[in-house]
DNA sequence: TATGAATGAGTTTTCATTCAT
DNA sequence: GATGAATGAAAACTCATTCAT
């Protein structure tokens, strides 16, 4: 990933982070087509070509902030210990998934609005995801083997969770549409 | 909105239908403002002119398409039926949620489009989908009141379904990248 | 070349004309790079996206030039008939290529300005131009074999002819300015 | 022009230097237009300001090259001697002017790119030119007076020569590409 | 001297929409 | 109804040049 970079100014840096920051404010509102250069340049504060200086393109500002979203969307599932409870570890990661699509709505909406489209800019970076899927997913089905919990297809319970949480932060706007009042999270427990 | 349809002539119908079709495909595929009329002539084999003869802009079409793919959207919330059995009742829905999604992905897309761009085109329509997730949230609490059902949120009830289900078809490329051999949807119980 | 080209309009030929005609000016007087689509619309009495609504783009433009203006470029070659007398026949191309340069001298700088690019969007073409040359220069190595001229490189006899006739319009400016008098173009014998 | 020539530091000589030749390069391949300082800046490996802090202006580094060119380009004139043997005297120029183009064609491409686009910067130092040819196409003219050569216009005959010898480093290219093997240049003698 | 940063003024192109037939 | 032609407005860059240090 970070194998030759040439260093950066403080500056430069900066500029970078703010472009990026308000690159993702828009995209995440409405889409990578949907955003102009203009509205990012005048989120950033910086003119237009300034911020064609700091990336090559809409596209390079685009990919740059997928590829470093994408570190931060796989963590929780890092999180799932196949030493531990199996129960324990489940809920662990979805609350650890919870978290982040509650606390990053606007990079969770980045990625769904990207995975909508089918992944165009995608393609390359998906395939460390999978590797990660796939590992974890062997640990739900040892753990099935095991007969600590019950069995479901482990790709599928993986799924179902992503799902589920990622769901509340892009569908905010859904959700709040049509349920004032959603108190808090509980994941206690299945309705029946 | 639909007050006074002036009648249309039977070609009429039949060209207005051809591009909704083809303005299904496209916005599905790659959102409003990553769809141009281009495309949608094109994929609806007319030339451009006539396709905004048939509708007065982009927005028209894309209205249209929003609005006649509501009612579709909501029917499975209608299948619940206060006088029948709670956990039956559910998994009807749930059920009827998953063919949905499953059945038109495409409308789905379009559907999952929006509502991540915040629905900015979508305000009017909303309000009767609110009113209908009411209705079927007071059922769910009354089901609760009987001690019937657990007690959960019942908008979460609701949205962590539409959520779920909704995903297989939204996020139909992400899901087929990580987990290649998804077999059946099984919903027989959770996984502990 | 015009193996399978759709039909196009009395109006859109004509435009295509005016636009051709136009690019021609501009694009010799100052060549690709020194020409804008505006200058080309302007030439051609046309709306920018006018112009570019006939060819996808300035590349395009210039590439139809150069493909059209090859056929008339190559003309002069076809004189030279194999079964005629060596010197009346390159005399001949002499003087068919003197004419060309003379009456076309906007074509020949297109050309000329091409080339000195190093011929970056004529790579292509210039496979049918070297066929042609080969051809002809086998026909005047025949001459020599059979003793009917004296012998130097047939290539080199071709080119020089090329390259002295052509510099009478490529260089036109260059000439006029250091030779007043030019009087006629004259072929009749060496000074020495 | 260059009437008062501050004096200049041992590395902003060196440093000028290393631009011009860059310049060379970059405008002998693609033009005034065609060339960028970013180019410019590159292949000298300086950064764009400090190529600007050597030059006001794109302008002035071209305008700096031509005239620099001009006495290099103009040198071969000052062969031919009127005292000499015409044939002499003119093979000679010939030889000089082909020797000329062939070890400096990035300097014959640059002055053959400036001539085709009409010269525009030239005016001024064209003038010193003119005369040069004029003094030469003078002695020619002489020579035809005492009927040591054959009568044809100086002028044509100065032009020609130049013509055909710069042709083989301006079109290095178009030639290169329709007759691969071309031995040596030689003048020997005309083929027929 | 030297250069990272910044930008105004273009330039190419796109695209929704309108015109004319 | 249908479509070839046309365009204004905008959007994505490009680039010579300047600023600040």
């Amino acid at each position: 990933m970070s194998e030759h970079v040439r260093p950066r100014s403080r500056i430069q840096q900066k500029n970078r982070q703010i472009i990026l920051d308000a690159a993702l404010r828009e995209f995440a509102a409405r889409g990578f087509a949907g955003t102009t250069i203009d509205q990012i340049s005048e989120a950033a504060r910086l003119s237009k070509p300034n911020v064609l200086y700091y990336f090559a393109s809409k596209e390079a500002i685009y990919s740059q902030l997928l590829e470093t979203l994408l570190d931060l969307w796989l963590a929780p599932l890092h999180i799932m210990d196949p030493a531990g409870e199996p129960k324990e570890q489940i809920l662990a990661y979805m609350h650890s998934k919870l978290a982040l699509s509650r606390d990053f709505p606007q990079e969770s909406r980045l990625f769904a609005n990207e995975i909508l489209q089918g992944a165009p800019r995608l393609e390359a970076i998906l395939g460390g995801l999978r590797a990660l899927v796939e590992e974890k997913a062997a640990v739900i089905a040892q753990w099935m083997e095991e007969g600590r919990i019950a069995r479901v297809d482990p790709h599928h319970l993986i799924i179902s969770i992503w799902a589920l949480t990622q769901h509340y932060a892009d569908f905010e706007i859904q959700i709040a549409r049509f349920s004032a009042p959603i108190a808090r999270l509980s994941t206690k427990r299945a309705p029946f």
